[in-house]
DNA sequence: CGTAACTTTGATTAGTATCAAAAATGGTGG
DNA sequence: CCACCATTTTTGATACTAATCAAAGTTACG
């Protein structure tokens, strides 16, 4: 985790000592859980050691939109740190190893240390940059795109943190929770992905993704990483 | 601008005049410039002042997603301000007087002054929650209800900032604009305009919105203004 | 093993897009 | 102030994508 904030936004030793003393508590989280309810106020912020996460709203008729996806090393919570309310839900995809760290201890390190205020926020510009591919995502492509938009996102995010490799992965969601992010049915996803599959574009074993054709796929999800800034470091020259 | 950062995340009167006293300069932009292009370094953050602009990305069919609209008192480019790249385009929607402010003006006072680090950031957070809001409304929403619940949004932010009462406000934006945001065509979006005012919902003259029955537009386009996070200080109790 | 959750397939429908064109509006120069 | 042109709004007809409904397979798990 303090790899990930550093490369964006460089830290100093005694910035990561610091970060690493923050007082919190680790605790194994099972599967459905949820780490944050909608309209409850965050009290505690949850890190990710391990597993995955979902943040998702529901609408008044009761459709569910999942608006992110976490996995290990990532923050959850950062987003309602400073806000009364939480927005959202989030909740655990698999069983997760979770650091839950007082807001309030957030909110004192972020006003003592301005360099990890920095680190922290860049992380959230970056989650924010993903909210908005995510709003094109699913405003402006077809089925197909949209798929393969998501799984060449997951791929790439996923072998940034060491997850996986080869454009291979496990990705541990259900079908309806893919369509909850791209905003489809999961009876359709589940053509989709069939018809990327007889392209050779993918194929999959279980949960398990292996992309048989990433130029290929990256062209059929209209893909460009660059949304997901994980090259740059632009407050290195300060 | 400053009164809208503060009822967020209070600031001392020390960092009030630091705010005024940040290097800027004002100028007249004409409608349609773009105050951010896609693909490049980010190196002015700009203040609207006056007027109104957009945010949008284009896919590669060459559809346009517009992910957020901006008005007076807002800060168009905070979400670039730390990373290397832009991610987004940013483009006036009307003719507005800006303020720019050099990047590395805001990189300094924000390392020196973590109040106004802080509160810089709870604005881009609440821009977030707004991205995450649209991505629900695209991907769950049918037209009706998205279109309803756009209207419902501008409405209330008009009226933070002071651009509109009584649910009337003026919306300088062409109905192709209002498609791109809602992920629909012009054309559906013309039909549902109408639609929403032969129901009594809302009466339009030329830009202008009248919303006639908040209370039924609000339902019918499932809002729930909590999203906009307009009355929570999180941050006072530090 | 038995059962619930998930995936897959098929048939039909609904909602929006697309295409086309007419009407209205706004701005410009003469 | 008017005539003209470009842009925007409006309407209509048709096509297509993805949703819905239903049910059969398959997988995971207690």
């Amino acid at each position: 985790m303090i790899k990930r904030l550093d490369s964006r936004s460089p830290l100093s030793e005694a910035d990561k000592l610091a970060l690493l003393s923050v007082q919190h508590s680790v605790r194994k989280v099972p599967a459905g859980a949820h780490l944050v309810r909608d309209g409850e106020p965050p009290e505690q912020c949850a890190l990710l050691l391990s597993g995955y996460a979902y943040r998702y709203k529901i609408t008044g008729e009761g459709a569910r939109q999942i608006v992110s996806l976490h996995m290990a090393g990532e923050f959850v919570d950062l987003q309602n740190s400073f806000l009364q309310v939480s927005d959202h839900s989030v909740q655990t995809l698999t069983e997760a190893d979770v650091a839950f760290v007082p807001m309030q201890a957030i909110r004192e390190i972020t006003l003592s240390n301005p360099s990890i205020a920095r680190a922290l926020w860049v992380d959230t510009l970056v989650d924010s940059s993903i909210f908005r591919e995510w709003v094109v995502n699913v405003g402006r492509r077809d089925s197909r795109t949209r798929v393969a938009h998501i799984l060449c996102e997951f791929s790439l995010r996923l072998e940034a943190a060491g997850l996986a490799k080869d454009h291979r992965y496990e990705l541990p969601m259900t079908q309806e929770q893919l369509a909850d992010a791209v905003g489809l049915t999961s009876v359709h996803v589940n053509r989709v992905l069939r018809q990327l599959g007889e392209e050779g574009l993918i194929s999959r074993d279980r949960r398990s993704i292996t992309i048989e054709d990433w130029q290929r796929l990256r062209e059929a999800g209209d893909f460009n990483e660059r949304y997901l800034h994980h090259d740059f470091v632009a407050a290195a020259r300060n």
